[in-house]
DNA sequence: CTGAATCCTCACGGATACTG
DNA sequence: CAGTATCCGTGAGGATTCAG
């Protein structure tokens, strides 16, 4: 399969992926919102690196509340992207962990965060070019 | 330092890129949530065949309202991922076309899109599962 | 045809306080 | 420690109307 044919001709369509037979255009932009918001990949990356607990989580994601940390971890519960082990002990103990649908999602994710580092510099020039004819 | 989590392999550490020292992390993730939203994506996607004019896009993409079609447009436009081509004619003619940084985009995004394709039906069910189980 | 302006709703997400 | 409950400001984004 062709992935990387940008040479200019045949290229992958996208609609051909996003809104194919058996893409569900509703859960496409779900996921697509779930990558876009505030909080899920930067969970996703720290417990990348082995089972956080919430507190740990929550300290290693500045700016982070319990509301949204906990909001966003069942979110990612749902979808099976993480899963939540509770320890019955005192005081308690929770533990998250990727799963391997969660852990697929990595690369795909670290292929768009690559472009951003990439590219970060040249946005923010073309914003302030485009700001500063505007004014 | 843990980086023993799993497979072993020396995998890469999304924080080393989302928070590396050349990249502005509110720029990363402003990037990210441009991703994420409703319409951008989708317009790009529409845009790799060719350049558009306003109406088109607006009657190819289901459920957009004007508004935020030019609303979306704009922010693309600033980025520099789209390029906006007036034409003093009447009746007045506008035409969008992807700017190679836009289209560079598009492989990153293919692969998220392919990632979803991929996996919508899996997260379909652990959602049906997850909420059938909170009950 | 290509928007700009206005109004309005609602969900995201922050702050704070409280619980098992 | 690991959340839940509540309040609330802000902004995304839809509907509608008007303009060049």
């Amino acid at each position: 399969m062709r992935n990387d044919a940008r040479g200019g001709v045949d290229e992958p369509r996208m609609e051909a992926i996003c809104e194919g037979p058996n893409v569900d255009p509703e859960v496409f932009r779900s996921i697509l919102a779930r990558v876009g918001d505030k909080w899920s990949m930067m969970l996703i990356g720290m417990l990348q690196e082995g089972p956080r607990r919430f507190s740990e989580l929550k300290s290693m994601t500045p700016g982070i509340s319990s509301r949204m940390l906990t909001q966003t971890l069942r979110q990612l519960e749902r979808d099976g992207l993480v899963e939540r082990e509770m320890f019955a002990e005192i005081p308690p103990r929770v533990e998250y962990q990727v799963t391997p649908l969660g852990l697929s999602l990595v690369p795909a994710v670290l292929a768009l965060a690559e472009w951003a580092a990439t590219h970060t510099a040249e946005i923010a020039a073309n914003r302030d070019a485009y700001d500063a004819a505007a004014e």
